[in-house]
Parts: C-alpha cells; structure tokens; sequence
DNA sequence: TTTTAATTCAAACAAATGTTTTAATCAATT
DNA sequence: AATTGATTAAAACATTTGTTTGAATTAAAA
C-alpha cells in the first residue's frame, strides 16, 4: 500500500522543475530526491511527458477552480446589482488566487516559478499543457473585463490583459525563486504586500485612456 | 578567410535558442543548420557556455548602447529646461529601443523571444548572463524613473519597474514567437502598434496613486 | 615553391539520458 | 498457508549529449 511513492515522486518533481526546468532536471534527480527507485516514474506515470502533465495538473486544477468561482462571483455580484463589474474587482479575483497559490501548500512555494515561466516555454509539451490549463481561465477573465470596461476596444483589452498576465507571470517568478534585485532595495516581500503592490498597478494600466 | 564560420553558427545558434532553448538545442542541429562541422564550435567558441555568452553579447550589446543612450539624452534633456522628465519618455526611451531591436536584423525577429525569456531562465548560465547586460541597464532606468516621480517611494517604483519588465519581456516573447490567442482576436501586430500598446499601459501603471 | 599556421573534417570519447526488462518483494485475498 | 496481483529493485538498453583527437586540407608567409 505504498501508494505515497507517486505523492513523493510529484513532490520531488515540481521541486526539481522549478529549479531546473523540465529539460535540465533527470530522472534520476527526481527518483534520488524522491528516495524511490528509478524505475518508479515510468511505472507509475508512464513517461517524463506524462510525470509533468500530472504535475501541472495536480497543481493548476485546483487554482483555477478557484479562480472561476471568485471571477463568476464579481461577475454575479455586478449584475444582480444592474451595474457593471469594477475592474479593480475583476483583476483582483484573478491575481489574489495567482499569487496566493503559493501559501498553499509546502511545495507551491517553489513551484509558482514553474508555473510563471510555463506560459513561454520554449518546449511544446510544458508550454502546451499550460496553455490548456490557462486559456479557459485567460478566456473567462477576459469576457469578464470587457464588460467592465465596455467603452475599451476589445483588442485592446486583449492586449493589456497579457500585459497584466506579463507582469504577474514575472512576479510569479521572483517571488518563487531569483529576483534580480538593486543596491539598496530590498527584495523580499510578503505575498500579501505583493498583491497590494501589483493590483494598483494593472489597474491603472487597464483603465489608461 | 573563411571567417563567416563564425558568423554562421552564431546566426544558427540563435535561431534555434529562441525556438527550442538553450538545453533543448544540441550542438549537432546548430551545427547542422550552419552547414559547418561539428568541431567547428569548440573550435571557434571553446564550449557550448562560450557560446552562448558570444550569442547574447553580440545582441545585448549594440541595444544597450541606444538604450544608455536615449535614457542619458532624455535626463539630460530635462536638466536642461530644469524640469523632471516625463515618465512616459522615461519608459518610452527603454520600451522603443527594446522593441525595435526585432525589426534589427533577419536573426533578431526570432531572437527576441529568447531574450524576453532569460531573466527568468531556470539555467544559472544564460540568466546570470542575462543579467550582467540587463541590470546596469535597469539601475539606470529606476535611477531616472525616480527622478522622474520623486513623490513616489524608491521601493514602490522598483516594484513597478519590475511589472513594466514583465509586461515588455512577455511581450516580446510573444510577437516574436508563439502566443495565447483568443477566438475573435487577431493576435498578429506590428511593432510600432505594440509600442503604442504597452506605453500607455505602462506609463499608467507607473503614474498609479 | 616551400614552410608555416589556421582551419576543417571524420571519428571516437566518456558521460548522461529516458525507457525497458526480468526477477524479487510485498500486501491482500482465498 | 497458499495464491494472486501490485509494486519495487537492479541491471541493461539504445540514443543522445558535449567534447577531444589527430589527420587532412586550406590559406598565408617565407
């Protein structure tokens, strides 16, 4: 019943990805991580390709749940009001789960650089996968910003939504992980200051005439 | 004199860097596309390290110079009328140069992407390399964007610094590669369209209360 | 032309990769 | 206790990787 092999094998991985990447890390770093032989991923998860769609998924699914409840909830909130949803409120319902995904679990930490850089890997399997766990919920927040913002072109709400996913991608980056930081600065930051500090931010730049 | 040997692994190089990365490109298939041996690159370059730090550089370095030198004139420019500068000339002078390095030369339409991606490069060799041409770069922008919002504390403007850096990478990972489309969104957009995109978004961001 | 240095080439190197195989071990069911 | 099925283990598999070697070729200098 040692069924935990697979939970310690996922663990392992999303470490090692994050640090990594998926083409730096081997095998045989996951399964020495993992403390389980090497043989184990290929039988558990079938290949390399399938050991990180059941990484991305076991993290992603639960994170756009989430993100669909809080973005359906403006959304509902706003009509049975008969007025249309603040912006502020729609990029928020999106960002805050984002962001806080990394408190969630021990290896979240880590891993939300992962996922931050999935969105541009330059290999079609990471960058595939994440675009079929991303696109719904980029489709969803979309629809929902054109109605908050209905003078805006729709092309140009298409443009500054990936600007604002730029910006959190990049931030899912260096919270997770390396920042590149400046003399006098300092780098590290509370998720929860991160929030106040990126949400102004975007929303100003939707808003911008 | 046959020195373009050089020359054509650095073009083959790039263009496989951008599309499938530095760990996902063996020296087999650059030196494949060059139409040169395979020996040829520890020849010329000493390893494959070498070469990449040869392949940034050569890009890094001529945008780095117009950028020092757009962000100077733009300083220097307001000093004279003993005013501030203007923050959207600020982000304009960086944002411009960065974008239109695309339209540069042949290799660079592809290349970009592979730029936009290397801050956040989970290989220690192609971001600390990365790094070395980008930061003096950033440190002069947040000097004179701080100049340019006094009222604004250092921190809060290193932050944003930091969103319009993923906006801009992000974006040009995108035009110059493979991007998260929408249905009824033509995703295909000029550079000088995009700049007159992300400048406003940016300069709003920046401007926020 | 002869000599010398720089460059190209084919071949081989050792190390690392994902995957498969086959036997051993474990846990539960009969 | 015996049997069955699932899991683990060690070893080997065939490729691919970056790098090196040493001879062949080319270009420049004497």
């Amino acid at each position: 019943m040692n069924h935990d092999t697979k939970q310690r094998i996922l663990d392992a991985t999303e470490f090692l990805f994050a640090r990594k990447g998926f083409r730096g890390t081997s095998l045989r770093e996951i399964t020495n991580r993992a403390g389980v032989n090497l043989a184990a991923v290929n039988y558990h998860f079938g290949s390399k390709k399938t050991l990180l769609e059941a990484v991305l998924k076991r993290r992603l699914q639960p994170v756009n749940q989430i993100r669909r409840k809080r973005l359906e909830e403006v959304r509902e909130a706003a009509r049975k009001k008969g007025k249309r949803p603040d912006v502020r409120d729609v990029l928020f319902a999106f960002i805050e789960p984002t962001l806080l995904f990394k408190e969630s679990e021990p290896g979240a930490r880590e891993f939300i650089a992962f996922i931050g850089r999935s969105i541009n890997e330059p290999d079609d399997t990471v960058r595939k996968t994440f675009h079929h766990f991303i696109k719904p919920m980029f489709q969803l927040l979309f629809e929902t910003t054109c109605e908050a913002l209905p003078e805006h072109p729709r092309d140009v709400i298409f443009w500054r939504l990936h600007f604002t996913l730029g910006s959190l991608f990049h931030t899912m980056n260096i919270c997770g992980n390396r920042m590149m930081g400046l003399n006098d600065i300092k780098t590290d930051c509370s998720t929860a200051l991160l929030i106040d500090r990126i949400l102004p931010f975007v929303t100003a730049g939707m808003n911008a005439s």
